[in-house]
DNA sequence: ACCGATTATCGAAGCGCTTCGACTGAAGCG
DNA sequence: CGCTTCAGTCGAAGCGCTTCGATAATCGGT
């Protein structure tokens, strides 16, 4: 129950000095004497100040927040999510930012709203897609933006991602050098290709373009999240080509089920079949056996986010496509 | 690329009417004739204005957005956080809030600074320890709180959970009710009962009486997340029980996997072993076969703690603990 | 020892909003 | 019919901060 919040004024008196003075040693945006500014930091401390963020922002125009756009849809796998939005956070409080939420329900009008009251003075947007509809609110918005994923036309847009071509075509070169000659790549649920997301067609096409570089045969199928259809998209499989020997996966939740289903059919990993999965490490490491995969570089891709944001914010031009490198780890399953 | 951001003068000034009756249009606060509200709100809308937060909330003391603080901790399963996370900012804007992330990473400090500064009105903190560090500093923080969660001392705190005993009680009823005379509970790793994470350790005594009270026999296993070692697990438990036909798994790492031992050990669910889970419904409909199960009512928690916020927030009183009761769905397992 | 440049500090003017008190005219009342 | 009451509106005073220009005080250069 600390009473009244400290004011800048209140410190002002308290170290002898103008309000003016305090505020340019707490913001370093003039030269200020070795011994004012410890009394004014002394007094600071003691009266446990804390500026009031509404003020600052009022009279700055920053209001030191940016938001944090999530989307809400089925199919994309929630843990690598919250993993982009813990990097995110932590790489702006690094820069002295805090990040508001938003979520996709509330639509393009959330993001003009948050934009326009200046509750934020930047985005990032989250699992954009092909034809995304928040794109062109994006690109006449004042605030700057950055988005992890690539929508069809990132012209004027700045993005971040892994480069999910490269890691399709990634896990195939890996398959073809274990001498393997036919593959499949099980991805996304139908519907995720349906909506237009941009990391599941690239993937595929990144594997299909491998598979063809590589001479190997192989096909491309898309792949449910529960077990049973896991389980018969497998047998089917297993069945219509006796020659496959590897699999990709690209499907976090189903990553378990296929390995079930396997172990089903009496196949073994990596005896018969190897496996290279497109997942998180845990996911990877927890499996039966430890799957060779190629990571989402999650944290990465938060923290290259908010630097590019904040480097728009400082005035700075920014590149418009930042794609990561994937790198593979090879583990037990292949 | 919106110019500059039109300000309550602009909309003033084109309505033809003071600052001051376009903030009472707009907040409700006075009595405004019908002819002058249509006309403000007209110039409202014709010239796109949102108010400046940081205005607002300087001159209001009200910033209208709350904290939500997640935890970021091994063993916690991420996608229920991310529907308490969701329902949590779904349910701030009904009340015109907006919703600011933080992460545990900072620490006490964080949340210090988010109140101290007046960066939020009150807030929500998640997944609650029995011994947490941030109790102490949220109950003589000036600004409200509510817990996710309860920590062994709650005196003076508003909490709010899923009655996890009540869950673990309802799961053996259940299978007793079916008839089953021994039973076993697949916990949490047991890093999360060390730590002294409430949840688990209630569902633990839940079950434990439940057991007692039914006269049945049981036991309560802490659990880990990979497939190898709830393999074990389970081999261990069917080998040093052989009367076991039911179990129940509160995991939700370890459910797929749990299912998949059962499957390879030739146990048929719910044939030999009847298996309920408290878990998300989109993991027990995934499952094969489909899992009775409690769920975890993340939207109703998440939603129920920002009501007590804001009513915290009006300076209404509220009851300190409001325990959710859980609904068990059958489904095919047992 | 005087001058322009520098360095350190201050005072005041806003930033865009809410809210309080005051004012006006019309309605209600005895 | 003069008086209160009240609905409807206005003007102005801040909210706590940043930032601009001004002012002293200090300094090296000659």
């Amino acid at each position: 129950m600390s009473g009244r919040a400290v004011t800048i004024s209140e410190v002002a008196r308290h170290a002898g000095v103008a309000v003016s003075t305090v505020s340019y040693v707490l913001s370093g945006k003039r030269a200020i004497s070795a011994d004012t500014r410890r009394r004014v930091l002394d007094s600071v401390r003691v009266l446990g100040y804390h500026p009031n963020a509404g003020a600052r922002a009022l009279a700055s125009k920053r209001a030191n927040v940016i938001a944090l756009v999530l989307p809400l849809r089925a199919g994309v796998h929630v843990p690598v999510l919250m993993q982009f939005a813990t990097s995110v956070v932590t790489a702006a409080r690094r820069y002295d930012h805090d990040v508001l939420l938003l979520t996709a329900d509330e639509g393009s009008d959330g993001l003009r709203r948050a934009a326009a009251s200046a509750l934020v003075d930047g985005l990032v947007v989250m699992d954009v897609e092909l034809h995304d509809s928040r794109v062109p609110l994006l690109r006449d918005l004042a605030e700057p933006s950055v988005l992890i994923g690539f929508p069809a036309d990132s012209a004027g847009l700045t993005c971040v991602d892994l480069d999910f071509a490269r890691a399709g075509a990634l896990c195939v070169e890996h398959l073809a050098e274990r001498g393997h000659r036919e593959v499949a790549l099980l991805g996304a649920p139908s519907v995720v290709y349906d909506r237009g997301t941009g990391f599941a067609r690239r993937t595929r096409e990144g594997f299909v373009a491998a598979v063809g570089e590589t001479g190997l045969t192989g096909v491309a199928l898309p792949c449910e999240e529960n077990f049973d259809q896991v389980s018969a998209t497998i047998a089917e499989l297993l069945d219509s080509r006796p020659g496959l020997s590897g699999l990709v996966v690209h499907n976090e939740a189903a990553v378990g089920h296929v390995l079930g289903a396997l172990r089903q059919y009496g196949r073994r990993v990596p005896g018969d079949v190897a496996v290279v999965a497109i997942c998180p490490d845990d996911i990877a490491e927890r499996s039966s056996p430890p799957l060779t995969s190629v990571l989402i570089p999650a944290e990465e891709v938060g923290r290259q986010a908010v630097r590019l944001l904040m480097e728009k914010l400082e005035g700075r031009a920014v590149p418009d496509g930042t794609l990561l490198q994937p790198r593979l780890t090879v583990r037990d399953s292949t």
